[in-house]
DNA sequence: CGGAAATTTGAAATCGCTCAATGATAGTGG
DNA sequence: CCACTATCATTGAGCGATTTCAAATTTCCG
């Protein structure tokens, strides 16, 4: 697909990273710090699992390129779909609490992982402490982005939750990529989004014929275009969250340079 | 209700503190370092709201005794409640990543909170890295609260529910002290649980009632005893989760003595 | 081109909701 | 300590949003 794997390879790279600086802006070397945590890097096929509920936890996962579903099974087969990664999010962090991994990772698209060991991950908490904050940020942001998914699924009927799936995406598509409009190319099946919502994947299917004969949205192949992005936010009834961005509780911390001393310490 | 208040304070904040030590204990200078942190403490009556959602972001909450409820109000005026905090807890602590907080902070009994600034939130990941790691695994083992949250309001009908509900409950409690047995002092209302579990009081009612009358628990005022936790366990098909103690990972890091030099960096 | 995966549609069933009213309990202030 | 009031629990009847089941198309991928 690319003339030159390396160089696109790079600017993947760097896209992710950026990612990460939503809250604050990294140094140089905080960003290497977080490269070199990488071990290796790989490309997963669409379905091919990087991590199986249950496995035993020895990585995280910095998502390259790629869509990646986190997927949880319970009991008796049925499946919730409680995150879907976009390229600079951190997969399987949750896991790092368990013993055993609480949700199976599988690529929606073929999808370029980095695979961090675990003990890399607690290392930079020595070495780079802006960038650990920063990480500890960001995991309170998918707190919050999990509490709406939650009370969307708790709270509000297959409209509004089929509406908060597509404004979500359409949301994080335009932070990834300010030149994102309205069509949106989506590879989750209307199955995906029904474990998404809590619905049947039938009733998904209703929900969505009905916006389309709304004119709120039109699909085309595998996209979505959102023909009327304020209706379809109304009905969503989902919050567009202002997250921080360098406040001074996190700005004021001094940058790391390899010389904090002891002057912090009793 | 004390005799000596002072000293039932001190052994409350011991237990509050035993929570974070769930995945590696901390060397004293650690947990003062914690304590430290707090600006001043407060208690709350029941209902007294500790934080409003739209709220500015301000503190942390370190909660040292009662139960707090953690609510988002979704559009047209019903509410999840995403999380219950028992002592040892911080609450609020995903709106760090917010400019206005995403839920309401309401004591479900008396409570007895400690205020923690954001600077000085912020300060500990240079000061304590161990301490900020512990509190990093602890965020991730919240979200991995609030994926099982999910995944039983999303995939399970309302008795899987509220076994889920009855069983969260009995386990953290259990951990916190290790002396409970089958009897749970339960500050919830019916209304709570339903918003919650994602339904309506009247079918929490219920669905309780049916509980009841299968002997499956027992209810003596606000008291709420399992008689058959197998039974309720299995009915609620929510994963008992084992997370971390001490892993190799976590372990290896070295303890912060103030003198940690230039030796990690480049 | 062939087979698997995904979408679409209808009809019947059901779980949980709404509405509405009554009864029980627990704080609160006099 | 009692009366008052707000909150909470309980119950019934009818309704409706979503599910279930089943089958026909269509699209996608190798």
């Amino acid at each position: 697909m690319s003339v030159n794997g390396a160089a696109q390879n790079a600017d993947l790279k760097t896209a992710a990273l950026r990612r990460l600086q939503e809250f604050i802006s990294l140094d140089d070397q905080e960003l290497s710090a977080l490269e070199n945590a990488v071990s290796c890097q790989r490309v997963y096929r669409r379905r091919e699992p990087i991590l199986r509920q249950g496995d035993r936890v020895t990585h995280v996962y910095l998502l390259i390129d790629g869509w990646v579903g986190s997927h949880t099974e319970v009991d008796g087969g049925s499946n919730q779909l409680s995150k879907v990664h976009l390229p600079g999010d951190i997969a399987g962090l949750p896991n790092i609490a368990l013993v055993e991994a609480a949700s199976s990772l599988i690529p929606l698209t073929v999808a370029t992982v980095g695979l961090i060991p675990l003990k890399n991950l607690a290392r930079l908490f020595e070495t780079a402490p802006r960038l650990a904050l920063t990480l500890f940020v960001n995991a309170q942001q998918e707190r919050v982005m999990l509490m709406d998914h939650l009370a969307a699924v708790g709270q509000t009927d297959a409209t509004q939750r089929v509406c908060a799936l597509l404004m979500h995406f359409h949301r994080r598509l335009k932070l990834l990529r300010p030149d994102h409009r309205d069509l949106i190319d989506w590879p989750l099946s209307q199955e995906h989004m029904a474990q998404g919502a809590g619905l049947t994947s039938v009733h998904v299917n209703r929900t969505l014929r009905e916006l389309t004969r709304k004119g709120l949205i039109e699909r085309v192949g595998k996209s979505i275009r959102l023909l009327d992005v304020d209706a379809v936010s109304e009905l969503a009834a989902f919050p567009d969250r202002r997250f921080v961005h360098e406040p001074s509780w996190l700005t004021s911390m001094e940058r790391s340079h390899g010389r904090r001393v002891a002057a912090v310490s009793k």
